[in-house]
DNA sequence: AGAAAAGGCAACAAAAAGGTTGCAGTATTC
DNA sequence: GAATACTGCAACCTTTTTGTTGCCTTTTCT
């Protein structure tokens, strides 16, 4: 596990960075909040209760819909975005490796420590 | 659980939203990939093997830095770094609290639906 | 002491991000 | 059909990010 291995940790990395990238930032991260909620929003709504235009938000909304953490569909005269959870669930999984890989090496001092 | 739960939540998003930019990149997520093995490297150790300036990976470090997620220490002509698990691992509690938002989303549009 | 290695600092430049404003295009509603 | 809502597009501006180069300081090695 190590020559093969190593090219698809390398290309996931390359997947998961634009879905923490668009996590990045604090009116993204507050549109996620608000759409894992699980009721699709329009634009107009989500700009709501924000300090930013309209088309800020849509900016953002942009950003996110790039990076797959929502999707959006034309209804009429608005747009409604919804959650998907698939990205997340993605660096999730991700995270969880890095931790475990730490984890590992704690436990490899540990033990060479005590040796 | 709506009227005070907002602002705490709100507060830690702040918070969360820098260490989110901060995996946010390539370059960045590769040196997480090495730093969290467990062995602090140096400077000109985590340039090997990149296509980027020393200057550029140092940079790219003190991003990781000021999120939390890497910590230097200076030891003797070099400044070593060292993985930093907690960052990620309140980022990791704050996904699971979005995706068991969604989940319950779901769960109730099931029971809607089903009655 | 002198050469080599590892870094820090600062100035720059190019590119991307974050926001705004103004205007045009569709749906809705009355 | 006219007024109203909800968006999309494009131009622009400012601030950050990303990366480079050059030079100087501190350690280390011989």
């Amino acid at each position: 596990m190590s020559g093969k291995g190593r090219s698809s940790v390398a290309a996931r990395r390359r997947h998961h960075a634009p879905v923490f990238a668009a996590l990045g930032d604090d009116t993204r991260l507050s549109l996620v909040a608000v759409l894992c909620g699980g009721q699709p929003r329009s634009i107009s709504q989500l700009t709501e209760g924000s300090r930013l235009t309209r088309q800020a938000i849509t900016k953002h909304l942009r950003v996110l819909e790039s990076a797959g953490v929502v999707h959006s569909v034309r209804s009429g005269r608005e747009s409604l975005f919804r959650f998907d959870p698939e990205p997340i669930g993605e660096i999730k999984e991700y995270l969880d490796l890095v931790s475990a890989q730490w984890d590992e090496a704690l436990a490899r001092l540990k033990r060479f420590v005590e040796n």
